[in-house]
DNA sequence: CCCATTATTCAACACCTGTTGAAATAGGAG
DNA sequence: CTCCTATTTCAACAGGTGTTGAATAATGGG
């Protein structure tokens, strides 16, 4: 090491990086990885800085995981209050497959706020769960009043439990978005791109006679997801 | 790496610690924790010796594991397999109930293997999978049975995928196992004790409705779990 | 033009991880 | 008793983690 070694420039690069580059990139590395798994460099690695920046525009590792879902949640509520709205007057199946479709169109390439919903994170970091099970409630309130309503208007059993059957309909359809895009193509022959999709018909075919008052009126169509 | 079973022809002592005592511990730690968080160090100190050592009994963290679930997984293997047994003529929806006791029994202490079953494994550690997914593979296959000789004995509509109809039957009792301990207190006031058998039943009940070639029969009472 | 603020980086800390090679310990064989 | 070999531990490595404090460059206001 005969030279100095000359340190590079410090500040702040001509590029800068906003706190929303950083919220993507974060977004990015947590969907693929997982809560725990990701890691502070990687994220940083992904928007092109320093992972002591986070530390600039973020608490911690914690608080940025936060920052990302807090982005991510208001849509995914929004479209469940309002398909829980009592004056729609459609068929509950058709509104429990309105139900699986929103969770397909936010989630479905977000492992990392799926592992979120699905409770791991609860278990895992006791410090996130307050603020984030606030987020949550609401989403399985929304679902679960689809289901009181189904029951008042002589659709759905009444000794079907709303909070059981919202458990119920909404877990599964995580699994599907889950591991049904690697598990089915295996098990039956079709493409991965189907999948998904059929494995939510098939579900909803067997949940919603499960819970159906009349489980001998067939299923309306159900329309494939617009996105 | 020499690992000789039980075969000490005129071996020197008995060992302080046997590879048995590790396995004890390794699988308490694994079930607690999950095979990524868990540590050798971990481990060895319930085991009471030095992680060094199990490198002595086994190659690695990764063989370990294998080697835990290897002494697990033929028991629920076994209850499985006698389940199938296609000369079993009792209802259908015994059968299926005799499935989600089975899960019960063998995996409702050990969230570890319930995570391999699960398949996060597969997804995190490639290396895992081949020899894991043989084992597993024989499980679905038995429950699939059943679906299979559902429908030949006209219980279960024939629309109904057993390939599917296996996928949520066990991918539900897993979640139940997993999560409803502690939602379900919460959501209904439950004794966490309660939570999954009522869970149980509540998911049989949705379920075996949704398959049956004839919703309108009642379910047979279903047995508590013994033991 | 200077100066304070903001944004960014560097280097390091303390800790944890799976893993390994060498050294110590023991118990039985000769 | 001595030696041999199976067991067990110690210490360390190399790499990873979240986090922090100080240093630095660019920017915009006075």
């Amino acid at each position: 090491m005969p030279f100095h070694p000359v340190p590079r420039p410090r500040g702040p690069k001509p590029s800068r990086i906003a706190a929303s580059q950083l919220l993507d990139a974060a977004q990015a590395v947590f969907a693929q990885e997982g809560l725990q798994a990701a890691s502070l460099r990687a994220i940083a690695r992904k928007a092109g800085c320093d992972a002591a920046l986070i530390y600039y525009h973020f608490a911690s590792k914690e608080a940025l995981f936060q920052a990302v879902l807090a982005r991510r949640f208001p849509a995914v509520l929004a479209d469940m209050h309002q398909l829980a709205d009592p004056s729609d007057t459609r068929p509950t199946a058709l509104r429990l497959w309105d139900v699986l479709l929103i969770y397909h169109r936010h989630l479905r390439d977000d492992p990392g706020i799926r592992a979120l919903i699905r409770g791991e994170i609860v278990r895992g970091a006791e410090g996130l769960s307050p603020l984030l099970a606030d987020q949550i409630r609401p989403l399985t309130a929304s679902i679960s009043a689809v289901f009181a309503q189904g029951i008042a208007r002589g659709e759905v059993r009444p000794e079907v439990q709303p909070m059981l059957a919202t458990f119920f309909l909404a877990k599964m359809q995580l699994e599907i978005l889950d591991v049904l895009p690697s598990v089915l193509p295996v098990l039956m022959e079709l493409p991965p791109e189907e999948a998904v999709l059929t494995g939510m018909r098939a579900w909803l075919d067997i949940f919603w006679r499960g819970v159906a008052l009349d489980p001998g009126h067939p299923l309306p169509p159900l329309p494939a997801p617009i996105d």
